[in-house]
DNA sequence: TGTTGTGAAGTATTTCACAGCC
DNA sequence: GGCTGTGAAATACTTCACAACA
């Protein structure tokens, strides 16, 4: 139960979170085993993951698959719901905005924002988009707490800035830049072409091995 | 020069490579210490990472940009072109299809396949969608190295495994579930829900602990 | 002199293995 | 008997610190 919970664990959560919702079992019992065969990890590892923040299961009998699952979504914070706004209504901001996931999960796309004025005074679906001139007005009026950056690198920064400064609580930042924000307030990175690097590196490296 | 990378490396260097084509100084030397305040992390770090490889730097100079650049494309296997297909020809596919850096970095889309019998045969940009009846053949025909998934959960495996029963080298995953496939073959997940919840555990985290 | 390359030290994370409880 | 929770051991990764050398 103590307070230094490494990156891995909050990932290997969600996966848990996600094996039990997949599985019919909602009732009944589930074993760090089970959930570890999902999760493509190790029993133990499950077991230790889960003890950073307290005693969730029964010895002898395993988790209870229902009430786990509750338990992981206060921990993961998605027992309520977030509002989230999106900066840059290119393909990647349509595609998030239509991904059912979101919605599903509690996260609430509640402006939308771009630069180009063709685009501002549009809808999509229920939002209609604004510009970025009134960004942290409507930023404070809506009570945003996260951030989607889907625009260019080289206005990342800028809004990633506007928005700390806004009261924003977290960044999901598609840029491919490193923001330079203030430690307290969360930034993750998706960075579609180091995934495909990584890729490519590891087939380049296997050939090589032979 | 041994043989055992950590995957945080291989994410760093393609921070690295990002870093110098970011600055100007295409032509002249580069210290340890430059390439870590871009990539947010340590002088050392970098040493560390690169001499898993090789010598690449000059005591007393530091790295000379260009051939450094040149050096890293290697290692990541981007020194060349990559022939990929996209699985899913929904919105985040069209987005990737659509996403400059992919081209830019060499990786040449060369098949779309989609299962919706109403976009068979249309065509985007100058592919034309391909129904997955043909899969095998078109991947085998086209020599696809790469496939990128982006079609939901439940057909994913199913494509998955056809792909790397056709000899497909690595796969690109945006379906949320953990793909089986054999150790040879490396996938690369991105899963946006995961992300989020990243996010609104760290949000939720810091407020307790106030 | 200035900066790399690298063993050695220090941290962080994962795995082991078993006591404790159902 | 079975399965969790958890210190202790093992492994992986990062940082230090300094010899080597342009």
């Amino acid at each position: 139960m103590n307070r230094k919970i490494p990156q891995s664990t909050v990932r290997r959560l969600s996966h848990y979170l996600r094996s039990l919702e997949s599985f019919p079992k909602s009732e009944g019992t589930v074993s760090s085993e089970e959930l570890a065969a999902w999760g493509q990890t190790t029993a133990a590892q499950v077991r230790k993951d889960l003890s950073h923040f307290g005693s969730f299961g029964k010895r002898g009998l395993g988790y209870q698959a229902g009430e786990l699952s509750k338990s992981l979504r206060t921990l993961l914070g998605i027992d309520r719901s977030w509002k989230v706004a999106l900066v840059g209504a290119g393909r990647i901001g349509l595609a998030l905005y239509e991904y059912p996931a979101f919605r599903s999960r509690g996260y609430d796309c509640v402006a939308i924002f771009d630069s180009d004025p063709s685009k501002i005074g549009t809808a999509w679906g229920d939002q209609s988009i604004c510009a970025l001139e009134v960004f942290e007005e409507v930023i404070k009026e809506r009570d945003v707490e996260l951030v989607i950056l889907a625009i260019p690198a080289d206005s990342a920064q800028e809004v990633a800035s506007r928005a700390v400064e806004a009261g924003v609580n977290g960044i999901l930042n598609f840029a491919p830049i490193r923001l330079n924000v203030p430690a307290e307030v969360p930034v993750e990175d998706v960075n579609l072409v180091i995934e495909l690097e990584a890729l490519s590196f590891q087939i380049t490296q296997r050939k090589q091995d032979v």
